[in-house]
Order: structure tokens, then C-alpha cells, then sequence
RNA sequence: GGCCGAUUCGUCUAGCGGUUAGGACAUCGCCCUUUCACGGCGGUAACACGGGUUCGAUUCCCGUAUCGGUCACCA
């Protein structure tokens, strides 16, 4: 009960980490942080068809992206090394072994045909469910039905097989989960499941217990999708004699599509044109590129913040969260029972926050960058200064450039509405005005000093200053609305402002 | 289908027997902006249904409905 919490986040190297995965991560970390624990990484590849080159290097590198420090484990090297399943096989194979000679657990021969057939007769007879238990485990060829030599001749001679759980027929599972509370499954609708594969692997269930078993692992905190076989892993703490320090268990509710049924998957961030995973990706026997949340210009903090608030509330009505307030506030008993809808509108309001929040020195070279990609000259000063008039306006950073290609762009074309509505005696007279104002205009070319030269022309020419604003835009952008002018024309620039002035003048 | 789980505005959620059911996103309106956006202010909008328990149920219990998960030598 007093021993120091420890966590750990276990995924499968068998592609991109899904964004459910980061936020069950994101979890683990800010239980283990609150409760001033330690967070393991473990890699669970024992799966070696689904193994994906790749995928682990994409898994450590978007948990740095993200924000999340691991303590112990792949990656970091620890004390309870490898953190590598694969590489554990041993381990696996003595408990198999230990559960087999304390007859908790069986070998199996059936091949999949014959599992096949054995399924399609229960059905046929109608029977509850096409399961591998205590009854139907006898009509099967397994070390319970088959002589003991036959059995030891059969592994002898290299024959494949599996070690199977040796399930109780009637017994009660409970569990007391830390979201759930307690959670009962009798033990019949638990089948023989198989623990070690015919390839000498352990399958999750074995793999899992034994590594978070010997790793001290205090708290399991994982995806809902889990939840049916938590019993069973229950089941297995006892049998290998581990029960007394069995870890807690805390499933978290699911991500589900944005709308429909079901939970969220590639295909509906593909439709809804968002991504699903945290860094691009790039399959590597296809060659497909998948989008990320870090490439589509999403900031960690702000993914963060909205990954905690899926699921999980302080109770507060805080909605700006850094990871230190997250870690403070954050409890396991507060987290929600139902699935939640992924509303990337809501992620975006968020990014929309931190970008707002952020200095404009940061954001500038971003800007800059973009620019000189496009063959635009600009400075470091210029770009901070474009970020200042125009980050509020936007949701991502690279937004900025986009929102600012007026400023790069001089106008070539100029929107006919405005033109047909405001474009009259008046505006070219103002135009005129304004322009000669400029040629003689010396001192500093900043907005302050351009809108006093501007209400000082349009003064003299007796022209009211709101009816030919509009006409002035246009004639500088070519649009009808925009972010502020006077600044706009200060980034700009004294000279180029002249030119777009005479440019709309011989123009329109 | 069996088993397990869930159910408050369109969405994320607060609520843990007595509230004008609160906040956020989205949406709509107003203000600000000589424009647009941002921002500020305000509006529309929810306790799945039926039984109990109780002086009193969104809140506790039981059903029903709906949704979800799971039933592999995948995790």
C-alpha cells in the first residue's frame, strides 16, 4: 500500500502511436508525477508478425515531442532491463513452465483447423459461446486428455504447441477498479486463453503480468478496450502467486469518432482532415505519409492541455492548463466513465491559446523561414513584426505567413465589389493626396507618424476619412478587409507603399 | 448473440439528495475595430425512458432503451 507508485505506458511497435495511446500515456504521466512516482516505458513486441520497423524510434520520439518524461525503461535503460519484450523470452518461458508443474496450465496441440472446427461444432450446437474452457478442453488434444509420454514424445520431437491457462469452471473474478470501482466477471465466460505461443512468445496477458509483476509496476492504467480481460489477468496474479501485490487497475474511457458510432480510427481523422497521430508518419513498406498533430503546426502544450480535458476535469473552471497545473490537479478518481468524441475544433481553440500566449520572438523565425522559402527577403525584425499584428488572427503558427501575403504580395488583381462600391471620385482624390503626402514624407515611416500624414491630407482635401478607408485598402492589398492598416504599411514600408498607391492609381 | 461497461446542452464537461442545472468549444446577437479577424459582453441549447427509495431525485436502487468495448497462437 505504501510502496511508491509506479507506471508504466506499454505500447506495441506495430505503427504510429495513436493519439488514444498519447493520451493513455499522458495519463500514466501525470498520475505518476502527482503521486511523485516513476514512469517506465516497456515495449511490447511480442508480436512478430505485426512488427513494424521504425515504430519504436516514432514512439520515444513522440513522447519527448509531447512532453513526457520516462524515467525507467526503453530508451533510458533502468534497473529492471530489458524493457524489450522480445528480448525477455526466457522470463516467460519459466513462469509458462512454473504454471504448467503447478497444473494452472496445460499444453496444447490443436492445430488451427482443428480450433476451427472445434468453434463451428459449438456453434452449431448453439451453445453459449465458442470457447476453449473447462468443459470443451477435453474433447481437445492437450496434455489433460493425451498420455503423459505421448505428450513429452510430441515436445521432444519439436512439435509446435501452446501453454494454455487452465481456466476455473465456476468461480467469481472480481476487481476494483479506480475509475469503475468494482467489476465482477465469473470466471466461466473467461476461456483457456493461450499464454505462450507456438513460437515460444507469450502472448499480452502472460507478458503483461509477469513484466509489471517483476518491474513493480503499482498501477496499471490503460485503455477501456481492456476491461474484459482484466479478470483474467486477475486470475493470473493469483495462480503465479502474486496477488498480494497485485497492481491497481484504471481504465480509461475511449476516444470516439467525432461523430457516429464507434471509436476514433485513421479513416475518420482522413475524412474529417485532421490528424490522429502525434508526429507524420511514414509507412515503411507503402511509403504513405500520414499527417501529424506536430507537423499540422499543433503546439505539444496545446495538444496536451486538450488530451487531458478528454476524459478527465479538475472540476474547476480552468481551461488553460501547463503540464505543471495538470500534474498538480490532476486525479485518477476524477476521471470520466464514458467514451469521449474527439472535437478537433476544440483542439484548435486551443493551439489558438498558446499561440496567442507565445512570444512573438519565437514565432518569428517560423515567418521567416516560410517567407524565404517563398523568395521573399525578410528579416528577423520584419517577421517579429508580422507575428505581433498578426498571431492574435490565427490558429496556427503557419497561418501567420498565409494571413500576411499581403503584406509580401503587392496587389495584382483588386476585388470588384470593393472597386464597384468604394472606388469613386473621392477615393482617387484621396489616393492622389495621400501619395504626394508620402513623397515628401520624412522621419520615422511608423504607424503612428503614417495615420497622422493620412487624417492631416484627407483634412486639407477635405475628404471625411471613413468614406475613403475602405478605397485606401483596397488600393494597398487589393482587399476589402484586412488587419490593421497603419501597421501593415509600416511593415511595408515608406517606398513600397508609394508604389502600391501609384500602381492602383493607373490601374483602376 | 454472450459477457462487461457507459448514458447531463450539437461536442468536452461541472454536479456527488434540495442549484434560476455552472463552465468551455461550436453557433447566434451586440459592442470594439472608420474594414475583417482577435477580443469583450450576452443569447439559444441538456439531466435517455419507466418504476421504486425518499418530505424531496440529475444525483441512490431496479428494469427498459440506446451507445460502446470485448469474445485470436493481436496487442
Amino acid at each position: 500500500m505504501s510502496s511508491p507508485v509506479r507506471v508504466r505506458f506499454a505500447p506495441s511497435p506495430t505503427g504510429p502511436l495513436h493519439i488514444g495511446g498519447v493520451r493513455t500515456a499522458l495519463y500514466n504521466y501525470l498520475f505518476a508525477r502527482k503521486m511523485g512516482g516513476k514512469m517506465l516505458l516497456r515495449i511490447e513486441d511480442t508480436d512478430q508478425n505485426r512488427f513494424v520497423p521504425g515504430a519504436e524510434e516514432y514512439i520515444l520520439e513522440s513522447l519527448r515531442w509531447i512532453g513526457i518524461e520516462i524515467d525507467e525503461g526503453q530508451g533510458v535503460g533502468g534497473p529492471d532491463a530489458p524493457y524489450r519484450q522480445s528480448e525477455r523470452k526466457e522470463i516467460y518461458q519459466k513462469e509458462a513452465q512454473r504454471l504448467i508443474d503447478e497444473g494452472k496450465a496445460y499444453y496444447a496441440f490443436d492445430t488451427a483447423e482443428e480450433l476451427d472446427a472445434m468453434r463451428k461444432r459449438l456453434e452449431q450446437a448453439n451453445a453459449p459461446a465458442a470457447q476453449y474452457n473447462a468443459i470443451t478442453r477435453m474433447q481437445m488434444r492437450n496434455s489433460l486428455t493425451m498420455k503423459a509420454d505421448d505428450v513429452k514424445a510430441r515436445i521432444e520431437a519439436g512439435d509446435p504447441f501452446v501453454i494454455r491457462l487452465k481456466t476455473p469452471r465456476k468461480e467469481e473474478v472480481r476487481l476494483n477498479d479506480l475509475i469503475r470501482g468494482w467489476v465482477t466477471v465469473h470466471s466461466s465466460a473467461i476461456d483457456d486463453k493461450v499464454l505462450l505461443k507456438s513460437d515460444g512468445l507469450p502472448t499480452y496477458h502472460l507478458a503483461n503480468i509477469v513484466d509489471d509483476h517483476l518491474m513493480g509496476i503499482t498501477h496499471v492504467i490503460r485503455g477501456e478496450e481492456w476491461l474484459p480481460s482484466a479478470p483474467l489477468h486477475v486470475l493470473l496474479y493469483r495462480y503465479l502467486g502474486w496477488e498480494s501485490t497485485m497492481p491497481q487497475f484504471a481504465h480509461l474511457p475511449l476516444l470516439l469518432k467525432p461523430e457516429g458510432n464507434g471509436k476514433l480510427s485513421k479513416r475518420d481523422a482522413d475524412l474529417g482532415g485532421f490528424p490522429i497521430f502525434p508526429l507524420q508518419w511514414t509507412d515503411p513498406t507503402t511509403g504513405q505519409v500520414a499527417r501529424g498533430f506536430r507537423e499540422d503546426g499543433y503546439l505539444p502544450e496545446a495538444l496536451v492541455n486538450f488530451l487531458a480535458l478528454l476524459g478527465w476535469n479538475p472540476g474547476t473552471e480552468q481551461e488553460l492548463f501547463t503540464m505543471d497545473e495538470l500534474i498538480a490537479t490532476f486525479d485518477i478518481a476524477q476521471v470520466h466513465k464514458a467514451g469521449a468524441r474527439f472535437d478537433i475544433q476544440k483542439a484548435q481553440w486551443f493551439n489558438h491559446q498558446y499561440i496567442r500566449q507565445r512570444p512573438d520572438s519565437e514565432l518569428a523565425p517560423t515567418v521567416q523561414q516560410q517567407a524565404e522559402a517563398a523568395g521573399f527577403a525578410c528579416s528577423l525584425e520584419k517577421a517579429e513584426k508580422i507575428v505581433s499584428l498578426l498571431k492574435g488572427r490565427v490558429n496556427f503558427a503557419h497561418e501567420i505567413f498565409t494571413e500576411a501575403s499581403t503584406i509580401f504580395n503587392a496587389p495584382t488583381t483588386y476585388d470588384e465589389a470593393i472597386v464597384a462600391a468604394k472606388w469613386n471620385e473621392d477615393a482617387i482624390r484621396a489616393v492622389t493626396v495621400f501619395r504626394d503626402a508620402l513623397q515628401t514624407f520624412d522621419g520615422d515611416f511608423v504607424a503612428d507618424a503614417i495615420k497622422h500624414t493620412l487624417s492631416d491630407t484627407m483634412q486639407q482635401a477635405g475628404i471625411k476619412q471613413g468614406k475613403i478607408m475602405q478605397a485606401m485598402r483596397l488600393a494597398l492589398t487589393g482587399l476589402g478587409a484586412g488587419p490593421d492598416l497603419m501597421l501593415t504599411l509600416e511593415i511595408i514600408g515608406k517606398d513600397e507603399t508609394i508604389k502600391r498607391l501609384e500602381n492602383a492609381l493607373s490601374i483602376l
